[in-house]
RNA sequence: GCUCUCGUAGUUCAAUGGAUAGAACAGGACUCUUCUAAGGUCUUGAUGUAGGUUCGAUUCCUACCGAGAGCACCA
């Protein structure tokens, strides 16, 4: 058992000694190391339930809890905190641990035997990847990685709208300037020629409608040629970006797969009184869960998203019998999302229940919000570019041998570091000046500090310096920190929110370089051998740390 | 109009109902004859408004003000 788990069932086991049947105890990491590594709040909590100052019901509990095997000293502080230092040995012992099984540090098992299942990115073939992309791809990258880290069985799934009124669109702005369905661009272009003429009593309205039942049916040969190579294109194209973000995915739905499945699944529940009939559409009614009525086949007999979606639910699960499936969109779908949940609860009552709905922010930028069907956008694509090239003139000043990669692994961590430096949920404002600037809290600091500590290591042991923990050592505050990388990816994990992983990391790597300027670390002495260890644990828990937001640490810059 | 998010330094982000609200950028002052200056040190500066619950509120509740998203055949 474990430091933490050691306490807590200490703390709970005094309050129920002192009459409190099931004790709700909160044990903390401390928000300052001065006040020791652990705090609970415990005496204030149920100071009034005794009727007794906090103070002295924190006198009580600590004479109660007694000698707590790991802990050198218990203190009561403040208005009656109860803060707990962890024996330095046994912090020692957790960062050699650390050292021995360098790919493990950080991780749990709380997760061992759970098969998950995290949806990302959902690009749609035909149009441009949108730095929206960027955003679910990062977030669900990391929370791939987070749940891998915790012992679960992952699979990545990519769910692409190959069909639909986009395909429609790009397809007649094809027709319409005869370019090339396997060129990227082009395509591009056609869609927002598409989406610009798309508008009420045009005759390309009636066309485009026209279009898009025919890429269903398959029914005509021209546009199944324009289709199929653009699809594609696409595609192919996508795969490039995903080589670089550093995303695998092992399985990949699309909408003409999930379309007929959930069509036939609404048509089989409309007699059971589940879907209603209106307006020639098929419909939910959310308001029996106090949400909104959403169209689920629409007049043409199509199904809409939520349609495809459930049926997505039910293929998913069909391929891989998950425990959780984790989705990530934009919370502009959240709305549409408790109603697909709703109706899910009543065909699927264990797959809904299985499900977890992340949402997050809208991403922009200080030009203003980008839409494709406006034709001229910062898409996903041209952000990473220009970032590779001004990282580029950074990277041919660094000691990296190869330049090229480093740019690449520099303008991904920028980006993705931004993004995942804020909560989830919450709109990111993405300024391109600063992330270029490549200075202060961002992903090129993390991987310039890594870099540094591989520099020592490297040095280490090229001059044969024995590299060991003096577990009879005093804990620096910078130890201290590092032993916290676990509670730290396990919360994470448990909230499903990189963003903790981010600002430790920060904190982290603040830390190291501060220490750094101001030890010689490599200063001959025995005492070196000690030192190196810290460096080397600093350096494993960053570069795990990097791990698990999907930043690349190279060990060079 | 209704629903859902969200309002923290000049800016971009932190703070599971707890201790002195933390960082970074921008501004000012320093710091490479020492292991990577993409670094470090010092410094100015913030909880939208009004109530409520609580021993304690940036966090929970209500109202208002402000921003964003959504509100049936697009995703």
């Amino acid at each position: 058992m474990n430091v933490r788990a050691t306490i807590e069932k200490s703390i709970s086991a005094a309050l129920t000694r002192l009459g409190v049947e099931t004790p709700k105890v909160s044990l903390d990491l401390t928000g300052d190391l001065s006040h020791g590594d652990y705090a609970t709040s415990a005496a204030l909590a149920y100071a009034k339930e005794f009727n007794m100052a906090p103070r002295v019901l924190a006198e009580k509990l600590v004479e109660m809890m007694g000698e707590i095997a790991g802990v050198t000293s218990i203190d009561i502080a403040g208005p009656g905190f109860i803060n707990f230092s962890v024996d330095p040995k046994i912090i020692w012992a957790n960062l050699e641990s650390g050292r021995s099984e360098p790919d493990m540090w950080g991780g749990n098992p709380s997760l061992i035997g759970k098969k998950i299942v995290v949806e990302y990115t959902d690009p749609n073939p035909f149009k441009e990847f949108h730095i929206g992309h960027l955003v679910t791809n990062s977030i669900g990258e990391s929370l791939s990685r987070l749940v891998t880290f915790s012992g679960a069985e992952v699979r990545r799934a990519n769910y692409q709208g190959d069909v639909g009124r986009h395909v429609a669109r790009a397809i007649w702005g094809l027709m319409q300037a005869g370019g090339s369905a396997g060129d990227v661009k082009a395509l591009g272009r056609a869609y927002a020629a598409g989406a610009a003429a798309d508008i009420d009593d045009s005759p390309a309205k009636k066309e485009i409608t026209d279009i898009n039942k025919k890429v269903y049916d398959r029914s005509d040969t021209k546009i199944n040629e324009l289709y199929d190579e653009g699809r594609k294109a696409s595609l192919d194209h996508f795969e490039e970006l995903y080589a670089l973000l550093g995303t695998k995915f092992d399985f990949y739905f699309f909408e003409s797969e999930t379309g007929p499945v959930g069509k036939q699944i609404v048509e089989m529940h409309i007699d059971d009184g589940i879907f209603k009939k209106s307006d020639g559409a098929v419909v939910y009614e959310g308001e029996k869960h106090g949400l909104h009525t959403r169209v689920f086949l629409n007049s043409e007999g199509l199904p809409t998203y939520e349609a495809k979606e459930l049926g997505l639910s039910k293929l998913k699960h069909e391929k891989y019998a998950y425990d959780t499936s984790i989705i990530i969109t934009a919370n502009e779908v959240n709305e549409y999302f408790k109603v697909l949940l709703a109706a899910m609860g009543e065909i699927f009552p264990e797959l809904a229940a299985k499900t977890k709905h992340v949402s997050h922010g809208m991403m922009r930028l200080p030009e203003g919000k980008m839409s494709s069907r406006t034709g001229n956008v910062v898409t996903g694509e041209s952000l990473l570019n220009d970032l590779v090239i001004a990282a580029k003139e950074r990277a041919a000043l660094s000691r990296a041998d190869d330049i090229e990669q480093l740019a690449r692994d520099v303008a991904v961590a920028a980006v993705k570091f931004q993004i995942l430096k804020g909560g989830t949920g919450k709109d990111i404002i993405f300024d391109r000046e600063r992330a270029l600037a490549l200075e202060g809290d961002s992903g090129p600091y993390l991987q310039y500090t890594h870099a540094r500590t591989c520099a020592i290591i490297e040095k280490a042991v090229a001059s044969n310096v024995v590299v060991s923990i003096d577990t009879t050592a005093a804990v620096s505050d910078l130890a201290r920190l590092t032993a916290r990388f676990q509670d730290i990816v396990l919360r994470a994990q448990e909230d499903l929110e990189p963003h903790l992983v981010a600002t430790y990391l920060i904190n982290l790597a603040a830390a190291f370089n501060s220490w750094y300027a101001q030890e010689q670390i490599l200063d001959g002495t025995p005492a070196a051998a000690h030192k190196v260890a810290i460096v080397d644990i600093v350096r494993q828990t960053l570069k795990n740390g990097l791990w698990l937001l999907g930043i690349p640490a190279p060990k060079k810059m």
